[in-house]
RNA sequence: GAUUCGGUAGCUCAGCUGGUAGAGCAGCACCCUUUUAAGGUGAUGGUCGACGGUUCGAAUCCGUCCCGAGUCACCA
């Protein structure tokens, strides 16, 4: 056992005497009339003959000779307790004396204005809820400044918890995220999409390009994957017969972390048979729409330095026109030595030996995204970094029928008109499989399983990938990944 | 991975060119029955991220490592 700090030994010295003052610092229940809010909102219609009970953690304490102010916050706000000794009576006031900042606390009494105006608890008897023996950070406000700020970025990912009790914007955050995922999952159960969970532990990874972790099972004595995509398992489920599927998919990554990189993501894929990309573009234009006004209330925000505008048409461009546009070259007709040469003009640095389509996305990523503010679908990907979609309809063998949406420089969705013929598919696979044993340790493995499925028939499907956390994050204003995961993933410390 | 900045009391921070650790808030004791960053008086509180080195002496200088943030690179 540690050595307690003085600190530590002082709240548990109060929890002793508390113990031997005759009163349980851990009680089961404690039963609530009111929230804080509701006595704001019903001020007016409380009288000094009617008794309200409240509950919550206590916030500030102004502790003095015979009387006494506290707050005690619940999850709709907080609120002033008047605690007079004269009226709880002598013995339950030392207890008072001996409560802490952090403890939860009971209260019945009546409503009433202090003379500066408050709406307080006139308190008739209290009742400690549960008594913390590790003091709370101590934060202060006068006119909306802040003193003393929780502000150390790493105590508050790590202990996300003192985050919430101390910081109240970041709880308001973590709702409306809740409040996004709830409103996109409304959208696509009234247009009768069915909500499916697949393997999260998969014997083959598959449904992008990424680096997967691996883990083990031990009965079956086989190595496992944590899944990177599930977008495999929902085309089996199309299918299997279902026509509208989705699922709210944490997806798991063994690469780089920064502001925008968590190992742990989540994402919503849906399918839906017999539509096409085009079809998906509208909806995902309207899924936008809706969750925006369901959980926020707006169509304008503000992310990254830019103000965005969801009420507007979204732009819709071809990778090749938005080149053109922005850089003044031709990608269509161009062969791999040519696009190098392109790069070193601009002084893009790219690796040796990349294929054209990779060539393509990195030029993509330099000369247009930085361009893509207002809602832009980017349409018409090279084949070779879409090894799942369908060739264009156009006829040319280069383009599949893709789009990617960007907002504010940065992607945001993913869709295809899903290819759904087999021998394609295999073909496709295979290319991939090469790339991987060339090195590309991103490169896809064929799944045979899938294969096979394909093989019995799929319809005409469109398929969207949508990046939770980063709408989320535009959504709610933060740059940072870390600021929108409640436990975002941390090194351990070694305190 | 490269690079910059940071890690000192429960929280927020100061402590520069080496002389043995400081403030505010919180906590403790006493006073205080409408306070609200409550107030007053007093006494406390530290493995200065870790480990080495230089030195009579290291929070401070040097080295290695750990943790975090920012930027860049990589990465859907």
């Amino acid at each position: 056992m540690e050595e307690l700090s003085q600190l530590l030994k002082v709240r548990r010295e109060k929890l002793q005497a508390i113990r031997e003052a005759g009163v349980n610092p851990y009680p089961y229940s404690f039963e609530r009339t009111h929230k804080a809010s509701q006595i704001f909102d019903g001020f007016d219609s409380f009288t000094e003959n009617e008794t309200v009970a409240l509950a919550g953690r206590i916030s500030a304490i102004r502790k003095m000779g015979k009387a006494s102010f506290c707050h005690i916050t619940d999850d709709s706000g907080k609120i002033q307790l008047y605690i007079a000794r004269d009226i709880i009576g002598v013995e339950n006031y030392q207890i008072f004396k001996k409560l802490d900042i952090g403890d939860f606390l009971g209260v019945k009494g009546y409503v009433f204005k202090t003379k500066t105006g408050e709406t307080s608890i006139h308190a008739d008897s209290i009742e400690l809820l549960s008594k913390n023996i590790r003091p709370l950070p101590i934060v202060k406000e006068k006119d909306g400044v802040l003193y003393d700020a929780f502000a150390d970025k790493e105590l508050r990912y790590r202990k996300r918890y003192l985050d919430l009790i101390v910081n109240p914007e970041v709880k308001k955050t973590f709702i409306t995220r809740s409040k996004i995922i709830s409103a996109l999952r409304k959208f696509l159960d009234q247009n009768e999409f069915l909500e499916v969970e697949t393997p999260i532990l998969q014997p083959i990874y598959g449904g992008a390009a990424a680096r997967p972790f691996e883990t083990h099972h031990n009965t079956l004595d086989m190595k496992l994957y944590l899944r990177i995509a599930d977008e495999l398992y929902l085309k089996r489920l199309i299918i299997g017969g279902f026509e509208k599927v989705y699922e709210v998919c944490k997806n798991f990554r063994n690469e780089g972390m920064d502001k925008t990189h968590n190992p742990e993501f989540t994402a919503v894929e849906f399918y839906w048979a017999y539509a096409d990309y085009n079809q998906a573009m509208d909806f995902v234009e309207e899924l936008i729409r809706f969750v925006a006004d369901e959980a926020v209330g707006t169509q304008k925000f503000h992310f990254r330095g830019f103000d965005v505008d969801f009420s507007q048409k979204f732009a819709r461009e071809s990778m090749s026109d938005l080149v053109k546009k922005h850089g003044n070259f031709e990608i269509l007709d161009a062969t791999e030595e040519e696009l190098y040469a392109f790069c070193k003009s601009k002084n893009i640095e790219v690796e040796k030996g990349l294929n054209y389509g990779q060539l393509v996305d990195e030029i993509f990523s330099e000369v247009v995204e930085p361009h893509l503010i207002q809602p832009t679908f980017v349409i018409e990907y090279p084949k070779a970094i879409s090894p799942l979609a369908k060739t264009h309809r156009n006829g040319d063998d280069r383009i599949v029928e893709r789009y990617e949406l960007f907002i504010a420089g940065k992607e945001f969705a993913n869709c295809f008109s899903e290819l759904n013929d087999p021998i394609d598919q295999r073909n496709r696979l295979e290319e991939q499989s090469k790339l991987r044993d060339a090195g590309d340790e991103e490169a896809h493995p064929v799944d045979e399983d899938f294969l096979e499925a394909m093989e019995y028939g799929m319809p005409p499907t469109a398929g969207v990938g949508i990046g939770l956390d980063r709408l989320i994050m535009l959504m709610t204003n933060n740059d940072s990944i870390k600021d929108i995961l409640l436990f975002p993933q941390m090194r351990p410390s070694n305190e």
